[in-house]
DNA sequence: ATAATTTTTGATTAAACAATCAAAAATTTA
DNA sequence: TAAATTTTTGATTGTTTAATCAAAAATTAT
């Protein structure tokens, strides 16, 4: 295999299958052949693009990572102050959810099921660091109280938390169920939380 | 098969198995022999006692399920304010899952897996009729509402997954990370959002 | 104690799977 | 154009799996 523009846009082509895979049957069904039959190529080119199963759910998850990170952090980084941010944070991960199901539905799949070389299931590993995400909200949190946008006394850790548990949930309990608009009222609990 | 004690005895051991392998390998890796060999029975065994796979983890979901809706209920239904019942819900959450790791595991591991019979994955159901844990609590912000104990302006719909967000992020974000007292500091946000 | 019933075993079967590979096709380089 | 390289196919191999079943063991009823 060689570093081609071709193998390039082969591999994005079956990571592609493989996130739609995943959303159509869940990752506890999914093979090799029935990626190959999403992306109507034979199974053999993804073991030559991709070293085995575990590499292509591997770049998967990558891919599908960055890509939201990509799109909530361009939201972020053009405001100015921290409570501006926070509410760019927020609205922008309800919007990527809205607009983008399949890969929002991809990622769960594979965080709650693909394990690493030692076994571990990647939704089971404490790793703070690695979750830029969060690190991202809780700096935002940090920057607030420091320059006393944020007067409220809490633990950064805990309404990190609370927000991204809002923000997951909302996707999972069928956002069409609600009415109202879920993004304001959020936006309005946090702020009694922080201000 | 007959419904014996002997055979619900059986049953139940076959289930904390299943539990128990689901927590150690995941439901990505299970099988029917690996369950077997965890009860140290024949494969055979457990098709004499559940129709199928499928209805082996079905039932490990509702033991589940109504194992935690018990200790949680218990908790709550001796307390005669919504205040001290939220606190309890809250509390009682945070102690089972601490206090049942496994069966948590478990739980995460079949409602992210298991599909319905037409291939539906639980945790894309957007049924709530049927999570009693959650019309508990939002029952219980209603009431607050209702009798004054709750005075601000917040919809219950937004606070009940919020706070449901936050108690099972706080599974997986691994607790003992957290040198403060997780538990109080949550308690106290969430009063800020709606007394 | 004997017969009838329930429970359990472990071998078997057929299906699905990941990964390999020789050969063909397509593309790039000389 | 011709040779070299990259890309793609699809058949094959060896595992793992869920489910079945005949026979044995254990339990219960007579």
């Amino acid at each position: 295999m060689a570093d081609s523009f071709i193998a390039e846009a082969r591999r994005e082509q079956i990571i592609k299958a493989c996130i739609d895979t995943l959303e159509e049957i869940g990752y506890a069904n999914i093979s090799l052949t029935k990626i190959a039959r999403k992306a109507k190529i034979s199974t053999g080119l993804i073991s030559y693009h991709f070293s085995d199963k575990a590499d292509l759910i591997n770049h998967t998850l990558i891919y599908l990572i960055s890509k939201q990170l990509d799109f909530i952090s361009e939201k972020v980084v053009h405001k100015n102050t921290a409570t501006e941010q926070l509410l760019a944070f927020i609205d922008s991960s309800l919007i990527y959810q809205e607009t983008n199901p399949n890969n929002n539905i991809a990622l769960i799949e594979i965080v709650f099921n693909a394990q690493t070389p030692d076994k571990v299931a990647y939704y089971r590993i404490p790793d703070e660091e690695e979750d830029h995400l969060y690190t991202m909200l809780k700096d935002i949190l940090i920057e607030g109280k420091r320059n006393k946008e944020f007067t409220r006394d809490f633990d950064t850790d805990v309404v990190a938390i609370m927000i991204q548990g809002a923000i997951s949930e909302s996707m999972l309990k069928s956002m069409n169920r609600f009415t109202f608009d879920y993004r304001a009222e959020l936006n309005k609990m946090v702020m009694n939380m922080i201000k």
